[in-house]
RNA sequence: GGCCCCUUCGACUAGCGGUCAGGUCACGACCCUUUCAAGGUCGCGGCACGGGUUCGAAUCCCGUAGGGGUCACCA
């Protein structure tokens, strides 16, 4: 039997991590048993959603590669695939379970039901409906519906017993049916809540294994009770940890504590790559140890059972490590120098050749876990001028007369290549006598304005006689002036303004104003 | 609080009756070194607790504690 499995989202906000977790596993799953992997928008709470969030989760999927071979976007057999769009159904088999006498239609209002709330408290009772609408005859149901009368309709779930379920990963699970209220199926505005929907869809699709989060542990007796009442064979289940922040109590994770959004991670320069693979250790581990792996290699030993049951915590340290890893040693230079691309032109960098890039890159890959560092990093590469920050005016003004000797050499240097810029510094240094480090670090400030950056003969070869030259020329006359460049912030607002300018001239995003035009 | 689930270093995990309890991140030290990284070596640090079962328990059972989830016309 082939396997199908899905992820279900919800399109009320930000494209959430765990999402893509489920996701992940879901996705998997399926394709380690070459089966189909379905993509379903829960967008019955009409109250919460957000159209943009459909979109978002979609791209969010594309981007991380687990494309769906079913889903809203790609269509399949089983479709719609947007559950707004499938209410007939819902409504047709809620309609066949109140026929059966399984199902009843209630017409308490949510005033009424916060007031049996409140009772109950008040009294000490384990609030929840208390069935009381399942004594009202069918056919005065029925008359007050056909009425117009706003109603809901609830499952007769059994008051005595219990219901068992097997989840792969915790066995037999029990739950004592008097936990279990009439939970309501339709809503009085005609959309079905979760329950329905998920039980009814998941059957309609063919889905075979029900992989989600743990927090559906309790309510997966009342879809088997759903299951029953259609007559329709259970999925089979099993329940991921919650991903969970990393406070003390190691709670949900959750967007108050945490940035949950997938779509803020990719902003910070984290790769698809990365995220999936840290994803999949959370709570997941490949049967030969390997901590870095692609989703193809996953693919081809996961083993659902492998999961372990405790809810791991969602390290931004350890997916930032895992991310730089995958910069600097799985991905080849010259796909991080395409992936970084984009953001270098974002910020209004320009190269004439591609070997330049890959050279910058070659250099900075070692130094930034992200792409957005990796970016931040390269500014000294591509700006005309550079800001010099604290720590380097102190060492510039240190290095004067290195420098000017320095610009004389470079000049004068034939061949300007690694090692001729190499044995140059090193043999002035020799004939100085003075520590490398006194020669090196003006020079290093001189050409990138921070004490923290690639070693000096990286740099100067890379950047080339022209510009290595241009930096030393500006360098001494910033020291001849006493540094009147000390002021980062100002230079790093011009070029903040500098970038929005050349965004704005793109026309990417709106046109410019009037004044930035004049 | 009721019910359900979970419990190996600070974090992610390997382990599935006999291991000096292994690896990764983080942290610390040292090496390398023109800075910062990267890299290398070493270190720190754990089976929640108590009972059983067994010749032998991190591994099996029970209890306790702790944590999480859930108790909606949200998913």
């Amino acid at each position: 039997m082939a396997v199908v499995t899905r992820i279900a989202p919800s399109p009320t906000g930000d494209p959430h991590v765990g999402t893509a977790y489920v996701g992940l596993f879901n996705y998997a799953l399926a394709k380690r048993h070459g089966g189909r992997f379905v993509l379903r928008l829960e967008d019955t709470d009409r109250a919460r959603y957000q159209p943009e969030a459909e979109t978002r989760i979609l791209e969010m999927m594309r981007w991380l590669g687990l494309t769906p071979d079913e889903g809203p976007d790609v269509g399949g057999p089983h479709g719609p695939y947007r559950q707004s769009e499938r209410l007939e159904l819902y409504r047709a088999h809620v309609d066949r379970l109140v026929a059966e006498g399984k199902a009843y239609r209630a017409f308490e209002t949510p005033e009424e039901l916060d007031a049996l709330r409140i009772d109950q408290k008040r009294r000490g009772v384990d609030p929840g409906y208390d069935g009381r609408g399942r004594t009202l005859p069918a056919d005065e149901q029925a008359r007050r519906a056909a009425a117009g009368e706003a109603h809901v309709v609830r499952l007769i779930a059994p008051d005595e017993g219990a219901t068992t379920f097997h989840d792969l990963l915790r066995g037999d699970v029990t739950v004592p049916n008097a936990e279990i209220r009439d939970a309501v199926l339709l809503k009085s505005d005609g959309y079905p809540t979760y329950h329905l929907a998920n039980v009814v869809d998941d059957h309609l699709m063919g889905v075979t294994h029900v992989v989600r989060a743990e927090e559906w542990v309790v309510s997966t007796p009342l879809h088997v009770l759903l299951y029953r009442a259609f007559g329709w064979p259970l999925p089979v289940f099993a329940h991921l940890p919650l991903l969970r922040n990393p406070d003390a109590n190691k709670s949900k994770i959750s967007k108050r504590k945490m940035d949950t959004s997938v779509d803020s991670y990719r902003e910070q320069g984290i790769l698809p790559e990365a995220l999936l693979n840290f994803l999949a250790t959370m709570g997941w581990s490949m049967p030969d140890g390997r901590e870095v792996f692609t989703l193809d290699e996953m693919i081809a030993v996961f083993d659902v059972t492998r999961v372990s049951l405790g809810g791991p915590v969602f390290d931004l340290k350890r997916l930032r490590h895992l991310n730089a890893r995958y910069l600097r040693e799985v991905l080849t230079l010259e796909a991080v120098a395409d992936r970084v691309a984009p953001w270098l032109r974002e910020r209004g960098f320009a190269w004439d050749d591609a070997d330049y890039l890959l050279d910058v890159v070659d250099v900075l890959r070692p130094r930034a876990e992200t792409l957005r560092e990796l970016a931040d990093q390269a500014e000294p590469f591509f700006v005309d001028r550079i800001a010099y920050d604290v720590d380097a005016r102190r060492r510039l003004a240190a290095g004067q007369a290195y420098l000017e000797d320095l610009e004389g050499a470079f000049s004068r240097l034939e061949f300007f290549d690694d090692d001729a810029i190499d044995d140059l510094l090193h043999e002035y240094v020799q004939r100085q006598s003075v520590r490398l480090g006194d020669v090196m670090m003006p020079l290093r400030v001189a050409l990138t304005g921070t004490t923290q950056a690639p070693g000096v003969v990286d740099l100067v070869a890379i950047m080339g006689r022209q510009r290595t030259l241009e930096r030393l020329g500006h360098a001494l006359q910033a020291i001849q002036e006493g540094l009147p460049d000390d002021d980062p912030e100002r230079l790093k607002a011009e070029a903040e303004a500098a970038a929005k300018a050349a965004e704005a001239a793109k026309g990417k995003r709106r046109p410019p104003t009037a004044a930035e035009q004049g």
